[in-house]
DNA sequence: CTGAAAGCGCTAACAC
DNA sequence: GTGTTAGCGCTTTCAG
């Protein structure tokens, strides 16, 4: 016993407006070969019953669901939630509709039920905005050719051939020594992201390079490596404390790491920024209310979803014209530095 | 010029198999009545061309799509982000797809072209994870009665004759203070969440009837109203104090606040939990690295939208085989108190 | 067991 | 301007 259909079809909407589905087309599509009085008509129709057309049978026959699949993982961190609500926004803007995978872990690389899902679905590009972490991006280059749909990747290194959007790491964690450098410190330690992530060996790279380049030498016991959380700050710290103690800063990877930094210094009884000077990364909205508030670098997800999901929206839509090809590129944005006080070294 | 479709179709196995696409169809369905050997060179075929049967096309004709439509807000704030992935867990589960909205607003009521998307993408059900917020919800039963597709209500007030899963916020804000006043604090205040959320309103009901109940006096200066954030936490714990100089113990409506809270209480040398006991709400990761952790209410989020995906699965599979339609029901769901160091009065 | 015909809801191409 | 025919990719009759 199915239930009456819930939706006008077209061929109602003809009938009850006496011409053909093809008139009804015509107006909903807002063709201009129709006659003033029976596009009139046929809007009135449409009104009273409601009418409205099925992208489904759309999709069919244009070959084009102006739908963009989008893949995530950890949406129950901060990061992956605020890239996410970024591509909404942008693909609500542009017209587009939103198929959402998330995948169980981040180091997921079952993919191929993801793209065959979204395939079968007829979308018409695929963001995939999973951080790039250990093996997890191996089959980028072994994707079947024929699968011609535009991707446009977040958060991964930058390759040949293929369409990339990131923030820029490195300049961050540079931006970031260089900022507890100018501020008088002169051993500066480091609590890294697990280091199989990508973003967390950049962050790392720029700690190194910026001190090497600055004269300064980086031995193995001035860093330690974190999983991200506050806890895991909470005890490397301990560790990192005792196997450099003439540390007096610490570039600390990302701002939830730094809170759990923070929670051992006072226990300590080590003053921030006195006793040792601190700068973080994420700038997430809690990190204004530390004891002290938290020196951090910004990284702006919302422009980097905007970017990607313009990219890729550029390149559907010049297949789709029939234009050349838009040949992949990659794009890397720049971070802010957001000075507070964990990071101001009183001037002696 | 448009490129070569880049996937193969049913006809194209069909003939590259010698065979009806009627007889692909029943391979590709698993269906028994088909021969074993013609089966086997089908499916050899499928194999080869690596062919994947259209979604589209199949919602179409079997008027069911196995596509959910979610439709959230704030997705940048940790709550709903979390709920949104309980959702993609669950839906993944149960092999359905998700159509992903996200309101500008959480107290946006511009809801008519939200469902013309989702209906006209033909989505069997829809959960609408919108926290309920002022009038944001003056349109439940005002919707089109022949719109007969499945809504399941995430955090609102249980109405009749709607499908309603929430957290019992009442409940937890009674387990709250119930705690603080076992602890032995005796003047209880309370920095509510904004007024106009429903959740906000159950958890200062909780707090003043619970105090009620045990014999104290509720007056207007006991308790402020925050925005959720830490800033206003700070903020309004200010104007608390003042105007309610005995108190000694807060229950803060969501950890966020709480944080705020702390770090004003801190720089006015007051003491917690001696001088000061707190209680929050949430339990957000960050909480039991705050100084001192935080005792919180622990809300699960994931049972949340497990509960909810599976309500309005329920839903849709009782219409789709005929049986009698699932009466809407609310379901409420109980939270647990998470005891930390910031409500451990010291017994004197 | 298998195929032919019809059609899901819509639009492109062509007639008139 | 408007209607007719055909068909997007698939499944559901119904013959054989």
């Amino acid at each position: 016993m199915r239930q009456k259909p819930s939706r006008a079809t077209i061929k109602e909407v003809a009938s009850a407006a006496g011409v053909s589905t093809q008139t009804v087309s015509r107006v909903i599509n807002g063709r201009p070969d129709v006659s003033p009085e029976t596009r009139k008509r046929v809007q009135e129709v449409v009104e009273r019953l409601g009418y409205q057309p099925s992208a489904l049978a759309r999709s069919l026959i244009r070959q084009r669901s102006h739908t963009l699949g989008v893949v995530t993982a950890g949406l129950k961190y901060i990061g992956p939630s605020r890239i996410l609500s970024g591509i909404t926004m942008a693909a609500e803007e542009a017209g587009y509709a939103l198929l959402l995978k998330e995948l169980p872990r981040f180091e997921d690389n079952h993919i191929e039920p993801i793209f065959q899902a979204l395939i079968s679905r007829h979308v018409d590009g695929i963001i995939w905005a999973v951080p790039e972490i250990g093996e997890n991006r191996n089959w980028v280059h072994q994707l079947p050719v024929d699968l011609d749909i535009p991707i446009v990747y977040l958060a991964m290194n930058p390759q040949e051939n293929i369409s990339v959007v990131s923030i820029d790491n490195y300049q961050g964690g540079r931006m970031a020594v260089s900022h507890l450098l100018e501020q008088g410190y002169r051993h500066i330690g480091h609590i890294s992201g697990p280091l199989d992530w990508w973003e967390a060996r950049q962050r790392i790279a720029a700690w190194k390079d910026t001190l090497k380049e600055t004269g300064f030498e980086v031995e193995d016991r001035h860093w330690v490596e974190g999983n991200w959380s506050s806890s895991s700050g909470a005890s490397v710290i301990e560790k990192l404390l005792e196997q450099y103690p003439e540390m007096d800063a610490i570039f600390v990877a990302n701002d939830q790491m730094a809170l759990g930094v923070m929670q051992v210094a006072h226990q300590k009884g080590l003053r921030i920024p006195e006793d040792i000077g601190i700068v973080g990364f994420d700038n997430i909205v809690e990190s204004a209310y530390f004891l002290p508030s938290l020196t951090t670098i910004q990284q702006d997800q919302y422009t980097v979803s905007k970017v990607a999901v313009e990219e890729i929206i550029k390149i559907i839509e010049a297949g789709w014209a029939g234009l050349d090809p838009i040949a992949p590129r990659s794009v890397m944005l720049e971070t802010t530095l957001i000075v507070r006080n964990s990071s101001l070294r009183p001037t002696t």
